[in-house]
Parts: C-alpha cells; structure tokens; sequence
RNA sequence: UGGGGCGUCGGCAAGCGGCAAGCCACUUGGUUUUGAUCCAAGCAUUCGCAGGUUCGAAUCCUGCCGCCCCAGCCA
C-alpha cells in the first residue's frame, strides 16, 4: 500500500487551505481545533476528523487545539474527559499547548451576548418550550414573532443580569438572537444564545445558572482562539449562516472559516455516541472499551495499532458525500500494520491430542524458531517438541480431497517449524469423537524436506506438556446488518454471537511471556494481542484483533 | 411541498474543458515450512439521466431523477 502518512491525499479542504495560503489570507496561517464535548468516548468517526485536524495542521506548519466543548453540564463529565485526552494521545496526536475550554470563554461570551442586546440583537424570551416550537414555524411555513420581541434594551439587559444572577427558575427564560423568523433556514428563526440550566458544570462547578448553546460558543471560541479553519461535519453547513452571523455582529475581529466534510460511516458498525452509550449502559457490551466496540479505547483493546487507525483515515479520504466504507479496508490496514511488527507464535484454539508414538516418551526439545520469516533482525525463539502435541481439531480429516492441505488419515503433513508426521490412527470415544490421534514422525524432516516425495500442507501445533492454557476470545461484527443506524431500533441488529470465549486454548511458551497490550499473529489464526487488563503469564488471556486474510474459507 | 448538500468501478476517492489517478475488494499467474506475506499481470470506451455549448465535456449551461440533513432550552 503506498499511502502513507506522509503523503496527504488531495481533498476539496486541502485545496481551500492550500488557496488560502496562496492568497496571503490569515497572513499564511492555519490554525485548527477538535473540539469534542466530553459526553463519551471517541469513536473511528473521531479518529477521522482528528486526523484531519491535527493533520492539516502539521501539514502547513500550524498547530490544533483540542478544546473542550462543554456547553451542556447535565451531560458531561471528567470521566469522558480524561478518556478523550488520552485516545487523542494514544492515536498519536499532541495538541497544541494547554487544553482549551468553551467553558473558559463564559465571561467572555456572556459579554458578547451583552454587546448582542445592546446592539437591538438579542431579546430576553418566557415562550415556554412548547410555545417556541409553535413560533417557530414549520420547514414549509415561516414562523411568528415572539410578542416579547420588542422589548426595550434597557429591559433585555435587565433580564438577563437576573438570569445569571439566578433570580429566575430553569427555563424561565432565554435570551434569543433577534434575526428573521421567516427564514427559509430554521436555524435563524432567532435561534435561543442561553438558557438557564441549574446544572454542576464539570469545570465550573456552581458558578454559572445560564450556559450558552452551541452556536453562539462555537464560532466565538474558534475566533478566540485565532482558529482560521473550523472543520465540522455536514449536518452543521445549515448553522454556517448563524456561525458568521455572530461573528459579524460581535466587536471580534476575527472571523474564522467553516468547512464542512461528510462524517466517516463504517458498516456494520455505529458511530454515534448516543448509540454506543446505549450500548454501554443496557449492558450490550463489556464497558466503553470493549474490544468490540467502534470507540478509539474498544480498538486500542482489540489490539488495533494506532498507525494503522491513521493510515485508514488517510485512506478514506475528506469529501461531502454521504458514503459507507466497507469495514474490510479498516482491518487491511490493520493487518498491514500488524504484518510488519507483530512477533509470530503459534497456539492452538480447539486442541486435538497427537501422540507421536516413535518419539521419546521424556524427551523434549527446544527448536528454534523466527520470530517473523521476513525479518530476521528480530531474531528466534524457542518452542518446545515432545511426544505428546496438540494440533487444531480443523486441522484433520479422516478423508479429503486434494484441496485439503493439512493432516489425513494415512498421510502426511508438515508441523510447522518442526517436522514431517504421519497419521496412522484415529481414537474415538463412545459416541464417535475424535480424542486422539497417532502418528509417526520423520526425524530426517527438520528444517529441510524429505526426499523423494512432496509434504504440501503445514500446520500448527504446541506440546502438550509445555504449552500454558489461556483463554482466547474471538469476536465477530457486533451488527449483523450493514447499515445498524438505519434500523428502527438498532439494538435488534445485535449480533448475538459477536463475541465466542475458548477457555481451553493452548499457547507456546513464548506467547504466555507476553506484555499486556503486546501484538502477535498466531502463525495460521490470525493477530491476537494480549488484553491490556485481564493477561498475567499465569492465566493468558488474548483477544482477536482480525484474522488473517483467508482464501480457502472464503 | 421551504432551505441546505451530494451523485465518478463492488466499497472509498482523485480529477475542475484536452486520452478516467490511487487504495480496498476481486481475477489470473509466480515464490513460500503460515491456504498469510511478497512479486507480476488484469480489473470504468465511461463519470445519476436527458438535452445543449464546444474542434473537444466527468468537468460549462438547461431540465429531470435519486439520496442525505434541518422544525432540541443537544452538540
């Protein structure tokens, strides 16, 4: 795959900044800004945008605040907040100096909301919620004029001083920009700037009774930070016209720009962090980071690298289409990535015993073997052979066609790393299982062929002795329907089988040493990464990243 | 039926008046002690549809068709 981090692909935004710079505007600077509100954790859809953030600007030698869009106390917390910090860090991506806050502008924006009233822009409203939606019209019908739109300035001001002063109950009262209640954009139907809302905020505690909505923050707290490119998602392009709105009639001068790009869509994933909050708090999954689950924690659990999360977002591009990506090109650049750096290992998933029975009932010996074929700078390692093995239970058949290249009955196969067996015997228990299998070896087959006939399959295997028990967690797509958002209710798309705990799996020795959070592949499986809570050397525990790519089941 | 957007290969996505990039998927060969990796080759006479302008149109114009978003004191 030839894209790379380093080779930004082309997209309408880049050519919008690249114009930019070419004109001299915002003297040649880019500055942007991920603004997340800490309501949940991130998810791939945010992986997008902060790679698109964070990248642009690196790109043209700016820099991007993360900053905190805490606007709506009831909803957020320092929990959510933490996770965000540490996702984005994780990803790979240093914000620029200290984390920003909408939350440290209230001053400044209750101030620019008094500039709004003075200037006849603003009006303190009492419609109740229910009256305002009457007011408001319909998307084919204008709406009305508050009958306390008119209210002198001197009154507004009035009002507004005991909102925050917190001389009126929630909901009370709201100030309102004074636009156009017949705009064909419902957006500017005097759109409410702040509500009162008793709420403890997360930074600042009791301070505030009234918070700002979000269209009236956003805008101020980009040009307050000397953002120049302000890059959202689509479902914002109606609000641009109240995002310059503000800024137009606010003594701020300046006046950073909108663009917007579709949102990424995953299939058979969600990417919308109510969804996954539902997912979260009736007990779907195993917590937000669930190995499972779309968020940026669930993926670092499944044992995706971050490289490989950035190199999918480079790959899915910026554009204003609505689009689903296959979730196939996800997991290529993960096992792309994974292909290069993780250490190989071999365990068995569904152990079938094998003795070999012309091999030495105590001995055992330590074979050499790569740590990766292709890259021998990472050295070998030792993976013990005994009389007793165990191989996948797939791995055997008692009668196949050709195609089948692994062991049959009478014939023989390759052990991967070790020598040539032959399979002479199948033991069965009263109800017909296969518990075992005997077999000669071919002590003259290690690390070269036998001569004069052709061994073509291979397979995987661990002592039985030496090898450490672990459990093993495979998982499969959590929906089974591609698009899941579209559903009625999108917890009946729920993959039932999503997730399928082997608690008897048998790992080679150098598997069980591993690191928390460590990569491997499983030579014939898949990558596996050692879970980054529940592993110990004592009782493994992996889980499936991906498998690998699979011509012969597919 | 108001307003704002979007239609280029099976999935993403460049291209912005001069011979339709790339990635993923797929197909076919080769290497291989992983049915993996790797390597080589193939894969849109056509850009939602229909007209028009032009020597020349995915790109410009006109008209249709289809899809997405907006009526929170959420962001």
């Amino acid at each position: 795959m030839s894209t790379t981090e380093n080779e930004p692909a082309a997209n309408f935004i880049r050519h919008i900044i690249l114009d930019d710079i070419a004109n001299g505007k915002n003297g040649g600077k880019v500055q942007t800004r991920f603004p997340p509100e800490p309501n949940g954790y991130l998810h791939v859809g945010h992986a997008k945008s902060i790679c698109l953030n964070f990248g642009i600007a690196k790109e043209f030698n700016g820099s991007c605040n993360l900053r905190f869009d805490d606007t709506n106390p009831e909803k957020e917390s320092d929990e959510y907040a933490k996770s965000i910090e540490q996702d984005i860090k994780w990803l790979g991506f240093e914000w620029h100096k200290e984390i920003h806050h909408a939350s440290d502008y209230f001053e400044q924006l209750y101030g620019y909301a008094v500039e709004l009233i003075e200037a006849g822009l603003a009006f303190v409203d009492e419609l109740n919620a229910e009256q305002m939606r009457e007011y408001r019209g319909t998307l084919t019908e204008p709406g009305k004029n508050s009958p306390y739109r008119d209210r002198a300035i001197a009154e507004n001001l009035d009002l507004f001083t005991r909102m925050r002063a917190g001389e009126f109950p929630d909901s009370k009262y709201v100030l309102r920009a004074k636009i156009d209640m017949s705009s064909p954009n419902i957006n500017m139907r005097d759109p409410i700037i702040y509500r009162i809302k008793r709420a403890h905020h997360i930074r600042t505690g009791d301070k505030w009774c009234i918070y700002p909505m979000y269209d009236f923050t956003h805008c101020i707290s980009d040009a307050l930070e000397g953002i120049t490119h302000s890059l959202c998602t689509l479902e914002f392009e109606d609000h641009r016209p109240l995002y310059d709105w503000v800024l137009d009639n606010i003594s701020l001068e300046c006046h950073p720009q909108q663009i917007e790009f579709s949102r990424l869509a995953l299939a058979y994933t969600i990417t919308s962090k109510r969804k996954l909050t539902t997912l979260v708090s009736e007990k779907f999954v195993d917590g937000w980071d669930d190995p499972r689950m779309s968020t940026l924690s669930g993926m670092r659990r499944r044992g995706y690298p971050a490289a490989s999360l950035r190199h999918f977002c480079t790959a899915v591009g910026i554009s204003k289409k609505n689009h689903v990506t296959d979730m196939g090109l996800l997991e290529q650049y993960v096992r792309d990535e994974l292909n290069v750096i993780a250490p190989r290992g071999m365990a068995v998933l569904r152990p079938l015993k094998v003795v070999i029975e012309n091999y030495p009932e105590d001995k055992i010996e330590q074979l050499e073997a790569p740590i990766h074929p292709q890259n021998e700078a990472m050295g070998t390692r030792k993976v013990p052979f005994s009389r007793e093995i165990y191989i996948d239970q797939e791995d055997f058949m008692e009668e196949a066609n050709n195609k089948f290249k692994r062991l049959v009955l009478d014939k023989e196969v390759r052990l991967r790393n070790a020598y040539v067996i032959h399979c002479h015997q199948v033991i069965k228990d009263e109800q017909g299982n296969m518990t075992e299998l005997r077999c000669t070896y071919d002590n003259q087959t290690l690390g070269k062929n036998p001569e004069g006939r052709k061994v073509k399959g291979v397979i995987h295997w661990v002592s039985a002795s030496e090898s450490v028990a672990a459990e093993v967690r495979v998982y499969d797509r959590l929906f089974n329907t591609p698009n899941p958002a579209a559903a009625e209710d999108f917890r009946t798309c729920i993959n039932p089988n999503s997730l399928s705990l082997i608690s008897s799996a048998r790992v080679e020795p150098s598997l069980a040493e591993a690191k928390p959070e460590q990569c491997f592949q499983f030579e014939r499986e898949g990558y596996f990464v050692a879970d980054r809570y529940q592993h110990s050397p004592e009782k493994p525990v992996f889980n499936m990243t991906v498998g690998l790519r699979d011509t012969w089941n597919s």
